[in-house]
DNA sequence: ACGAACAACCAAAGCGCTTTGAATATTGTT
DNA sequence: AACAATATTCAAAGCGCTTTGGTTGTTCGT
């Protein structure tokens, strides 16, 4: 059922069916009830290629995943994240279109996007410091927000949603020093990655406010992944001075550490304090009651993806507003892995 | 840059453009060298909504995720489901289309994608026994695959990509029978699901051979959270009479029977026994030695989605072939994780 | 009762591509 | 040299929709 033919049966043009479907004022109620019954009598929905064709708005935006060259796969915080976009463009009528691409192809699937014109927008994830993709993407002039910020010397001007990466791992260090911490690892994301930089700023900080210095051998960058987190762990406390504490970039790390822990015959919290980023994966969560199961700074990445969404199509509905940005807080949430230094 | 303007710079018809860049034969190779030189020259890559308007095809392939009415989030095996057909859908030039709905949403979600004609294709996820969504896009018309096989009294002719849950559950439960576990705990996923019913199947017919008769206060149904594996153990093991082994349907579950057995400072394989289902998550792989962590039943899911991307565009490409199916087994992995019965 | 203002409708063009059917150029055959 | 056969090219139609610019009725003020 198309158009001409649904019109057809109505007797009436197409134009007049088509605005009385569109809510265009021209028409009058009468006809627009004829039109809505009979649409929905015979099933009727406008195809989606045609429409974009003629108006030349996609509804559609998209995601390009980037792959992890090690694992080959995206990061299970994509599927919160996109859960949270998704949301929002249900609410807004729009698709989502979702290309995986590892990071060396991704410049290229972006620009591909935008020639194909099947998108209206794009979301960057996991940018890096002076990410090319920006600039490519300003150049062909697709509007886009980034999930997450670059770092550069040039002034920002794209929309970003961001956590405070810096002030958050900053106060989950300062909180393992106040209580007495002094050898504390951190197992970061990968050093190309933004935010990781941040949270490595952050750490530094609490450190020198302290006077404390800080061991090399304690700070890895990696894959966020489980065995991840088992691995260094399990190397650091056979260390001849093993950390007392250790703060994981990612819950899914923090499995790995606390497995690399408990294998020793060590406790968590009593023997040595654990700290994560804790994105409120669902399927993931860190406990549902009121002290979560590991210390934590927490931001939803469910809800960055709905700030994202929102902001995106508002800057595809109205091209010439002026960029946006939000910086989201993450909440230092004390759980039942970090206690006073016992060593 | 579109057609029109290429070969108005060229001085060719639009015709033989459109030809060149398709590889029809009726061009000669002189011109196709010129026209492919210039697309190049100019960018030019055809937009895809005019096209699949012209041709009738879309080249993009929608995916349907269900969320759970508890977490209102996919789970995360889709990232590596959808790594895996996406790698299909590059090779072939496929695009991927995602939409997440609930499950009372799915059924209008498939029909209105049908409707607005803007995919070839769909995968059905997470098939119910008796599965509406089957017979709903058998009607539409609309190719479709299933990961996963619906369970129902008529005869089954649809395509699908299934794991042999029944016979790894049965093997699984066997191996701790033979290790002399009487009271094995079955953490199943949600009871409506397909793939739960055959894993339980699985584990009865493990008993019946053995002669134990089932404790069902040890078989649980929910969605598979790191929570749930935690709650379940936790609650089962402060039993009277105490399971001496788990099956968990997936890592992440294990996880949380994991924390639940070293918190009660019991030890995994020598008190308590776990096996697990390993779909292979990339970010939460079972180990990466030889031995994995848990004992598992193992079938990677990102290979399953390789082949229902396949299956799918084959279906695609050649609406008239017969239907396909393709039932993967999966491994029983001996790990640390399981050991005799100590009780 | 007449033209202005408005309401309701429509035919046709156009979005950017593919494809049909016809036209033209080239080659081969006798 | 003339014709058939083949190789290239093209103009125009069509995919299903929106939207421009007109046309036809209605209502209103005077």
């Amino acid at each position: 059922m198309n158009l001409k033919e649904l019109s057809n049966i109505l007797g009436i043009s197409q134009t007049t069916v088509s605005r009385a479907l569109n809510g265009y004022p021209e028409v009058s109620e009468a006809t627009r009830q004829k039109v809505s019954a009979a649409a929905l009598q015979y099933n009727y929905t406008p195809n989606t290629r045609a429409r974009s064709l003629a108006t030349g708005l996609n509804h559609t935006v998209g995601h390009v995943i980037p792959l992890s060259e090690t694992n080959e796969v995206g990061n299970p915080i994509f599927t919160d994240f996109i859960a949270g976009a998704s949301e929002i463009y249900a609410a807004h009528n729009f698709d989502m279109h979702i290309t995986m691409a590892s990071r060396d192809e991704q410049e290229d699937v972006y620009r591909k996007l935008a020639l194909k014109g099947s998108v209206d927008g794009v979301i960057i994830h996991g940018p890096k410091p002076n990410d090319p993709r920006i600039t490519l993407l300003q150049e062909l002039g697709l509007p886009f927000v980034v999930h997450g910020r670059s770092i550069s010397e040039k002034e920002e001007n794209y929309s970003w949603v961001d956590v405070n990466n810096k002030r958050s791992f900053e106060a989950a260090t300062k909180h393992l020093i106040d209580l007495g911490h002094r050898r504390i690892a951190l197992l970061n994301g990968l050093e190309s990655m933004g935010f990781a930089q941040r949270r490595r700023a952050g750490y530094e900080a609490a450190h020198q406010k302290a006077h404390i210095t800080i061991d090399e051998n304690l700070c890895t960058n990696e894959e966020m992944t489980e065995e991840y987190g088992f691995r260094i762990a399990n190397q650091m406390l056979s260390f001849k001075n093993p950390p007392s504490a250790f703060i994981a970039s990612s819950i899914i790390s923090g499995y790995g550490i606390r497995r690399a822990i408990e294998a020793r015959h060590l406790r968590i919290k009593e023997d040595i304090s654990v700290v994560i980023h804790d994105d409120e994966l669902s399927y993931l969560r860190n406990g549902y009651e009121d002290t979560p199961v590991f210390t934590c700074t927490r931001s939803s990445v469910r809800k960055a993806g709905n700030i994202c969404a929102e902001m995106l199509i508002n800057k595809i509905k109205h091209p010439q507003s002026p960029v946006t940005s939000q910086l989201l807080e993450a909440e230092l949430i004390i759980g039942n892995s970090t206690g006073p230094c016992s060593s």
